[in-house]
DNA sequence: TAAATGTATGTTATATTATAACATAGCTTT
DNA sequence: AAAGCTATGTTATAATATAACATACATTTA
């Protein structure tokens, strides 16, 4: 099982994993033959900064204050469309928001931890489960291609029994 | 494993199962104690004899058209908001449109399969999908309440290799 | 190096989805 | 029939997303 829930619940050194990142991110580019232009970019690192999920709106006004001038939302829409299909960030349909992917590249299951109460987002790649919905699919006849899982409740710092407490 | 996926990919007869899910919803309305009232009935049926999932502004027309008279955006989000409660009534996020629950009542997961060409969206619950996100939540020590799964791909009348083509 | 081409961004307007706030109507109990 | 609750009507607007066209920037080709 592949997971950043450890990396979202607790603290941790956000430069150093979040140039890591980046590097990763531009090796994808390059090996795709894309650029990750300086909007791109901004965007990519102000999503892995946040463990909250960012909506398009709030991108804008972040993106605005980083680069001291107007955004309009086309400009974040594209970069986000850009993102996604090179697996570098994931939309959350029910929260209309967007969160950078921990682990580009790898074939997943896209399951996103969603805290009701904190609106952290942690990422959980699972190979049984994707076996699981392959196999649930099947008896529907359904030939499956991909899949969007959200599970809502409580991350560990918002747990009434949290050990921190 | 509950499906609906034969009746919502096979010809059936939509008048017989529209009433008895209707009279289904009068009975939980009425153990709830809770008024099923004829706006929120119709909206029930349009949504029950579509098997394409709607959009709140789709219901908008369809229902005006149903009572010859204007409807306004709050009136379907109301309704709506009141079927969800119920769980007569289910929201695609990836859409932004609602399907009427086939098993409503019941306990269950949630996963759409939902046809990138036709539309169409089936239901199934599967406890086992159930018990290994329950799993995978514990790993991560995330405490899972509810969850959504929208399955993208193809249904059998969509699949190139279909029977009757 | 300049022209040609393709890719990315800027800009304006507008579509689509959803909700806030307050007024009116319609049951339901007393 | 008055009071209280629930549901609906009405108007305005918030929040999310895209269309369409103009401009700029980058990369190749001549």
């Amino acid at each position: 099982m592949l997971t950043n829930a450890r990396l979202v619940y607790q603290p941790h050194d956000h430069v150093r994993s979040l140039n890591a990142a980046i590097s990763r991110a531009h090796e994808i580019c390059n090996t795709s033959n894309v650029r990750l232009t300086s909007t791109r970019e901004a965007i990519l690192k102000l999503l892995w900064q946040s463990h909250q999920p960012l909506g398009a709106y709030q991108l804008q006004q972040q993106l605005s204050k980083v680069t001291d001038k107007p955004v309009a939302p086309p400009t974040i829409y594209r970069a986000i469309e850009f993102l996604i299909n090179l697996g570098l960030v994931h939309r959350i349909p029910s929260l209309n928001a967007y969160v950078g992917c921990p682990f580009p590249n790898s074939e997943h299951s896209n399951i996103f931890l969603i805290c009701k109460s904190c609106k952290t987002v942690a990422e959980v790649a699972d190979n049984r489960v994707n076996s699981l919905l392959e196999n649930v699919s099947e008896k529907a006849t359904f030939t499956l291609e991909n899949q969007t899982i959200e599970l809502f409740g409580l991350c560990p710092n918002c747990e009434p029994g949290a050990s921190d407490e």
